[in-house]
RNA sequence: GCCUGUGUGGCGAAAUUGGUAGACGCGCACGACUCAAAAUCGUGUGGUUUAUAUCAUGUCGGUUCGAGUCCGACCACAGGCACCA
């Protein structure tokens, strides 16, 4: 009987014992391959459905590759810093320490009973400060190339959460962990340049093997566009403000401007009469949180200044508005507004009375300006030296026009903002800084780093205060005989997580984040595999660090993630996501380990659609994996292997060989598994199986279930040394070709006949048969025929009229 | 609103360059074994129809000898962005 218990248990401490999959890192005999998992991070309520499938897949390539030959690399670590773990020490009353390291036991322990053939010596955890001394020594050379910056600027803060946030961490004015509400404030903040990046990040996005969705998620998020800055000078003013737009050539057209309410000049232009008006507009947008800035976002609102800005090019007067659908934070913080040829300020206009000036003919006549904007290309008319021009040509013309007169220039802007840099919390790197008493800022030496995170009984803060702020002892320092205070806010989630995959390469290095002849060797990583949801968080942070240490040399690669996939979600037996919502759905791998063993879990993770799609679980679904492995074990303790070759299974066995082979290199695996099941039909229909065989399809299977496999190749087959070390089995091209197939006949497309004949039929002989079959004579009797298409190994096709 | 992606039996899903739609699994039905049940091993299983035939891959149209696959329009669902000038 197959006793999966025992057996996974009995395995699971062999590997461990024999270091089975332990990573000879300086062996570079053997082509490389790093298979790399987004590590977790370890929360309160340990592995949930979706993590097996995911470190299923790299497993099995991982295994694949080892038994193919090469050196294989496939190490896991701890996410351990950051909010979610420092919100639930709180909510439980628990420390944050404490809590982490209690986390990853029972992380690991999970891990370790699904058969996951990581190299343990490896394991890394960003919570350690052997591992973030160098998470701050990366700061400090960003600090002081200048990426890493302390500025005033407004940010996302939580109150509830007592901290900034990054954009990618608020969701609909919300925060992303917790749902608080988030309101925008200035602040000193500590902030990273990716937009000083944007252009790389998004130029090596094509020649990434990821998927095109993420990679448009990326693109979008950095947002590039193409356009002019153009210089307004105020009417009976010597003051004068300079707008971004896309759309130069529509000037000719535009009726008014818009500063965001934040916009500095706006208060010295603002006439007395106007005054009151502005000041209580900038007030009521000041107060708003993004949330019900969306909200706000079907009605326009705005107040006119007073003032008037000349347009450029024919010097008429229009008058300047402020309205909060003009940010402050993108552009210049100051539009030029096209109300004929742009949706928001058509809107603008109609609702204040604006003038609309058309400036583009519309060629089809589908669009009546009167009642709405048209944004599409067309002939410029009312527009002065660009009549008769199309877009394009008209952008170009007034991109010149614009410099030639020294008003404004082509200029390229990114959606991209800072990375915000800094939390107002305890769980997380310090950093590695110190405010001077004359006011200017000290980077800790190479050798006082790593800056410890104190240990604080009272890791709250409060007040609005960091928590740091209580730490006294620690944070007052003097530093070349003057006394300073060190920076109290933490390093973000997402700064540990930023270059793990660095470390794993030489986690124990003391004198540089890993060898760099071992750098040189293993990067790229050649297979990630992770959730969707990190698509402009991680993917894009750990992209611009890696960037950002090519540039200094000392990573020899541009882009760290050669190979992206993304896994599914696991749906609970509902068809909806698995959550607190519908406990009853939740599935816990640990019980289905219990109940139904690794490896049956393994295999029905793998077998239940493909790797990116959203599937739902299945009860008897994850019976039916069981079952197979039930099936395949009862062969070898019935005896159904003997020991002479014979060549019953020949054909099946080879197609198989190959196509599980290429279907792991592929990442297919559910095909894969569904031939290896096509096969154990074939050896129960045939009764029997050779020794070869049976050897070969154990290894097939051994990357997606190792224990069972393991077991059969000790006791049943009698080996005494680990398959995991084995050869991987090969197949003959020649020998997966059948010798006959089944040969369609169509009659104008339709299916009229099938026959049975030999692989190398020639096409005259195919037509000569097709034409004798009964059904296909009697659906072309009285017609003519026109044509016969014949593919051969496949099919005949008469076309008759 | 814009950008991606996905729509195939009762369910999860397969399907090389366009070439037998539904492999494999779940479920269901029947048979063998059993006193019986479970387990196991077989057989069958898209709809209508007695076979023949015919209809079927979200909808409508097109290209083709032939369309799940290519083209056009639309619908639904999921994800991303959302006043980004």
């Amino acid at each position: 009987m197959y006793d999966f218990k025992k057996i996974e248990k009995k395995w699971q401490e062999y590997w461990e014992e024999n270091e089975t999959f332990k990573t000879d890192i300086w062996d570079f005999s053997k082509p490389k391959f790093y298979a790399l998992d987004m590590f977790p991070y370890p929360s309160g309520v340990g592995l949930h459905a979706g993590h097996p499938e995911g470190y299923t897949a790299t497993d099995i390539v991982s295994r694949m590759k080892k038994m193919q030959g090469y050196n294989v690399l496939h190490p896991m670590g701890w996410d351990a810093f950051g909010l979610p773990a420092e919100q639930y020490a709180i909510n439980t009353g628990n420390h944050p320490e404490k809590f982490t390291f209690e986390n990853v036991g029972t992380f690991k322990g999970q891990l370790k009973s699904l058969g996951f053939s990581y190299d343990w010596s490896r394991e890394l955890s960003t919570t350690d400060p052997d591992y973030y001394k160098w998470t701050q020594w990366i700061f400090k050379k960003l600090y002081l190339d200048g990426y890493a910056k302390y500025i005033d600027m407004p940010v996302n803060w939580c109150e509830e959460l007592g901290t900034v946030l990054s954009n990618d961490e608020v969701v609909d004015g919300k925060s992303e962990r917790g749902g608080y509400p988030v309101i925008r404030k200035n602040m000193k903040q500590w902030v990273m340049d990716i937009p000083a990046y944007a252009e790389k990040l998004l130029q090596n996005l094509e020649e990434l093997d990821w998927p095109e969705s993420t990679k448009e998620i990326q693109r979008n998020w950095i947002g590039k566009s193409i356009g002019a800055l153009v210089t307004f000078k105020i009417e009976g003013s010597s003051l004068d403000f300079t707008v971004f737009t896309t759309r130069p050539d529509t000037l000719f057209g535009a009726t008014y401007c818009v500063l965001s309410p934040e916009h500095k000049i706006v208060n010295e232009i603002t006439t007395e009469e106007c005054k009151k008006a502005v000041e209580e507009y900038q007030k009521l947008c000041a107060t708003k949180s993004e949330l019900e800035r969306t909200e706000l976002n079907k009605e326009k609102t705005g107040v006119f200044t007073g003032a008037y800005a000349i347009n450029p090019v024919n010097n008429e007067q229009i008058p300047i508005w402020i309205s909060d659908y003009v940010l402050a934070t993108y552009g210049t913080g100051a539009i030029m507004a096209v109300p004929a040829h742009d949706e928001r300020d058509y809107d603008f206009a109609k609702k204040f009375n604006i003038p609309i000036i058309q400036v583009l003919k519309d060629e089809n006549n589908d669009i009546d300006i009167r009642e709405s904007a048209m944004t599409g290309d067309g002939i410029h008319i009312n527009s002065g030296f660009l009549d008769g021009l199309n877009k394009e040509d008209a952008i170009k013309k007034m991109v010149d026009w614009l410099e030639e007169h020294n008003i404004g220039k082509k200029q390229i802007n990114y959606r991209l903002r800072d990375w915000i840099f800094a939390r107002q919390r305890y769980w997380g790197e310090p950093i590695p800084i110190v405010h001077m008493e004359d006011g200017t800022m000290a980077v800790l030496e190479d050798s006082e780093l790593p800056l410890i995170l104190p240990k604080m009984e009272d890791y709250k803060g409060r007040n609005g205060k960091a928590p740091l702020e209580n730490a006294e002892e620690w944070k007052n320092v003097v530093m070349n005989g003057q006394k300073g205070i060190r920076e109290t806010s933490t390093m973000p989630g997402s700064a540990g997580s930023s270059w793990y995959f660095l470390r794993y390469i030489d986690p124990k290095n003391e004198n540089a984040i890993a060898d760099p002849e071992l750098l040189k060797h293993w990067l790229p990583v050649d297979l990630y595999v992770g959730g969707p949801e990190h698509a402009v968080g991680h993917l894009l942070y750990s992209r611009f660090w890696n960037e950002y240490l090519y540039d200094k040399g000392i990573v020899p690669v541009k882009e760290p993630f050669q190979k992206l996939v993304h896994q599914g979600m696991i749906l609970g037996e509902n068809g909806i996501k698995m959550g607190k919502r519908y406990p009853k759905y939740v599935v816990n791998p640990s019980d289905v380990v219990r109940t139904h063993g690794a490896d049956s879990l393994r295999l029905f993770e793998m077998f239940m659609g493909p790797l990116g799609a959203d599937k739902p679980w299945s009860q008897t679904g994850l019976d039916g994996s069981k079952k197979f492995l039930d099936r395949i074990y009862r062969i070898f303790e019935e005896g159904k292997v003997v020991e002479e070759n014979t060549l019953e299974l020949e054909k099946i066995y080879h197609q198989t060989v190959k196509k599980v082979t290429e279907d792991y290199e592929t990442l297919n695996f559910n095909t894969a598994i569904s031939q290896m099941m096509i096969f154990i039909n074939a050896v129960y229909k045939n009764e029997k199986i050779s020794r070869e065989y049976a050897e070969g399809f154990v290894k097939l299977l051994n990357p997606v279930c190792p224990h069972i496999t393991e077991e059969i190749w000790n006791v049943y087959l009698g080996y005494n040394t680990t398959i995991a070390t084995s050869s991987w089995p090969t197949y003959d091209e020649a020998k997966t070709i059948e010798d006959s197939y089944e040969m369609i006949v169509q009659v104008n497309g339709k299916v009229r006949g099938k026959l049975v004949v030999e692989t190398n039929t020639s096409k005259e002989e195919m037509e000569r048969l097709a034409l004798e079959i009964e059904n296909v004579k009697k659906n072309i009797e009285g017609k003519e025929i026109v044509k016969m298409i014949t593919v051969p190994k496949k099919l005949v096709n008469i076309v008759v009229k």
